[in-house]
DNA sequence: GCGAGCCTTCCACTCAGTGGAAGTCGCGTC
DNA sequence: GACGCGACTTCCACTGAGTGGAAGGCTCGC
């Protein structure tokens, strides 16, 4: 679940006031580790808050509807949040658009489809489709992997300001499998490489067994906004039809986002 | 948006509470009308609340991520919010058992492809797959829909207990469309009709130029949880290559969640 | 230059929020 | 079937976090 550098750092500091003590509550469920359901009890040593001061803030999320108790007698996060989140502006727009597309790349491909964008440092993932037969991979929407071992991260850091490569090449990236690119001088070349081409290929870096091909989307500034990838099985030789799908569900996305190549 | 009846009532009472007030900021995204972006001033008259108190509550929201300040000054609901939301159990687990059938759904019929589930009173849209040219339609994931005015409705509503059945056909139905179907005596065969047959069609009731086939999904203790839906432009004749895949989604989907007929 | 909007900051008052402690519930054990 | 345990709920006196009116900035456009 990769628990990146920059955002949010988990128990810590709940701090005085009331709003950082409900959201202590929340955060419980995401950090360390995501979970679906939690006794009173665990929310309170998980958001380091006494158990009654907690007793309180869970009532009031669950008046909301930001909590839901279960039959069990333990919470989980409720629908309200659900139905709030999804209306978040910056992931409902691009997933809106770049839907129909993801689903002809889904037609030709019948494999994971993945939509991913640049936050902080890593890469955030909007929208995956995927079939009965697909691979297995760790993705899923809403969550976080590293930019260096994946498909769609290797394409938004290619694309990133220099200032925020430097940052992410600064500090020690892990090894996954043993074809993990761990050196910055080696992934400094490969970004180079990448922004050339216009695509990035990837090959068990992060899961073993699965590979994929991914491109940027631009929008109408011309600046990359996200990256849509496919992912495989890893098979000996790579299947073109996927690499030339990638392209064109990417720059169909563009284009609807208003990009338009040169002017 | 059919402000439906009991889930969350909008501006009214911001109550005594620091919670209450928090959720009073984020309420004022999605009541009487969603919108993307508000200044300050906007919020704190949606909410009900003085402005500087706004003004704390939003700095609160901001440094956790739920809001977020745009170039122009305004807010928006954050990624936070939205990464947040999307782990809900309910909606998570639901979308990633059903997403493969769907996609079925979706290569066959290239239209509209609705999943929904019974919440309160509404219709909520959990997920929609579209394709390039499907037709114009309201719904939206996260989007709640009257019940006896589309297909999906009418299925859940169908196979709700049936208190449920007589508090919504209590109150007054509202006609969007001339097809509307608003009395309750009709509506009542209607779902008798569609508990026999397994199906439900719906034409020109919600939607000018939309028409529906709906059927429901059943969990492992075989209740009705969710229910499938395509919908498409309307046609003089009914394309039962529809209906059939319709049919073929939600019985997949069934199985998936450990529905195993009669025993 | 002036007014209108909109946002930010300040600060004395006070009531909402706090959390330790005591009470309740349900369950498995001896 | 009383006992103990863990998990939850309720209580309440204390107090500092939160409140919101007011004043100060900033940025337009006329």
């Amino acid at each position: 679940m990769a628990n990146a550098t920059q955002p949010h750092g988990g128990d810590a500091a709940p701090g005085p006031s009331v709003a950082s003590r409900m959201f202590a509550v929340i955060d419980a469920f995401t950090a360390p580790t995501a979970v679906r359901a939690l006794t009173l009890t665990a929310i309170a040593e998980r958001a380091g808050l006494p158990l009654s001061t907690t007793h309180r803030m869970v009532g009031e999320w669950v008046a909301w509807g930001g909590l839901t108790r279960l039959d069990d007698g333990r919470y989980s996060l409720g629908l309200r949040l659900w139905e709030v989140g999804v209306q978040t502006p910056t992931a409902r727009n691009l997933r809106t658009i770049a839907l129909p597309y993801l689903e002809d790349l889904y037609e030709v491909a019948h494999e994971h489809v993945h939509l991913a964008i640049l936050d902080g440092l890593d890469a955030l993932y909007v929208e995956k489709l995927s079939g009965h037969r697909a691979v297995r991979v760790i993705s899923r929407v809403g969550g976080r992997l590293p930019l260096h071992a994946t498909g769609v991260g290797l394409v938004l850091l290619a694309h990133a300001p220099s200032d925020v490569i430097d940052e992410y090449l600064a500090k020690p990236l892990p090894q996954f499998l043993p074809s993990t690119v761990t050196s910055p001088d080696v992934l400094r070349k490969r970004l180079a490489d990448i922004r050339a081409l216009g695509v990035a290929f990837m090959s068990e870096e992060m899961t073993a067994g699965s590979s994929s091909v991914a491109a940027p989307i631009l929008d109408r500034t011309g600046q990359v906004v996200a990256a849509v990838s496919v992912v495989t099985p890893t098979t000996p030789t790579r299947d073109p039809a996927h690499e030339a799908a990638v392209r064109q569900a990417a720059r169909g996305i563009s284009r609807s986002l208003g990009y338009r190549r040169a002017t």
